[in-house]
DNA sequence: TTGTATAACTTGATTAGTCAACTGATGGAT
DNA sequence: ATCCATCAGTTGACTAATCAAGTTATACAA
């Protein structure tokens, strides 16, 4: 039996690999935080874009309305946001406290992140990198799945 | 609040949202051979380099050895593997039965997932994102995490 | 032969997510 | 006023993973 061949199939396997690498390595550098790197993710949602739905987040991040769901009433208990009732919605914002730790750690999460690629490529490699990913993404949110 | 300006980052996001969008729609498409994709990927390696070890696989798919032991235990009640010691190891080998769901299942989702970029770049542009991806990949894998 | 060291695997507690069925709030039609 | 549709969020049952502590199997030394 032979791996993979197709050229997307190899694009693909080194895609989920690096991304599951690089995760585990944010989650311990974020660890001194108190974050994880899913965590990170949705409060910074919230910091930018906020305040929003649940929906609206959801849909930011990713995730089912269940996830988020689940994923806010952890931030809650952690005391990182805050929801009021608001017509049909919950509105969700951060919590003083929220604030202060993102304050800390996006600018050094950002710089975390980057240094994945900044160390192994030129800027004009990047933005070719960057600017292929974005075509592909934007592709994969109109995309049908083929029938049976 | 301005969003993530720094290009490392924008790539970043780029990346987990692709990956999560594409691994949902690979769900959504491996529910016809009753598999999902994290089972799909760990019976491939099973086919490609087997008879293998436990370690040796959870290595393979980037997975931790209690993670591999979970999802096997899941694998061997599908009927899909067995699993037998020999020496302090257990060998893994693929049963007639998932033998058979693969020759159907991996040209089909070979194809799905290489759609995600065939449909988007051209083939120049596919060579140029693996190339960069392994490169990014290769050098996380020896990555240092920076001090507190 | 009885420890003891060690490599390979399992397991409990937790995070993160999915789907589908359910609950709660609001607004409109009768 | 009452019933109903609908939109937003929650919840139960499940997959998938992590870490750290606990097992099991084997080899080797006293």
């Amino acid at each position: 039996m032979r791996a993979n061949n197709r050229l997307g199939s190899m694009i693909w396997v080194r895609l989920s690999r690096f991304t599951s690498q690089s995760n585990q390595l944010s989650n311990v550098f974020l660890k001194r935080f108190d974050l994880t790197s899913a965590q990170f993710d949705v409060l910074m949602q919230i910091r930018i874009y906020g305040p929003l739905s649940q929906m609206e987040l959801a849909d930011k991040v990713t995730v089912t309305q269940g996830g988020i769901s689940r994923m806010l009433v952890r931030l809650e208990k952690e005391g990182y946001i805050v929801r009021k009732q608001d017509w049909k919605t919950k509105t969700i914002s951060l919590t003083a406290k929220a604030e202060s730790i993102l304050e800390r750690a996006y600018p050094a999460q950002e710089a975390f992140q980057s240094s994945f690629f900044e160390e192994a490529l030129n800027e004009e490699e990047q933005k070719t990198l960057h600017d292929l990913l974005s075509r592909v993404h934007r592709h994969s949110l109109k995309k049908e799945i083929p029938l049976e």
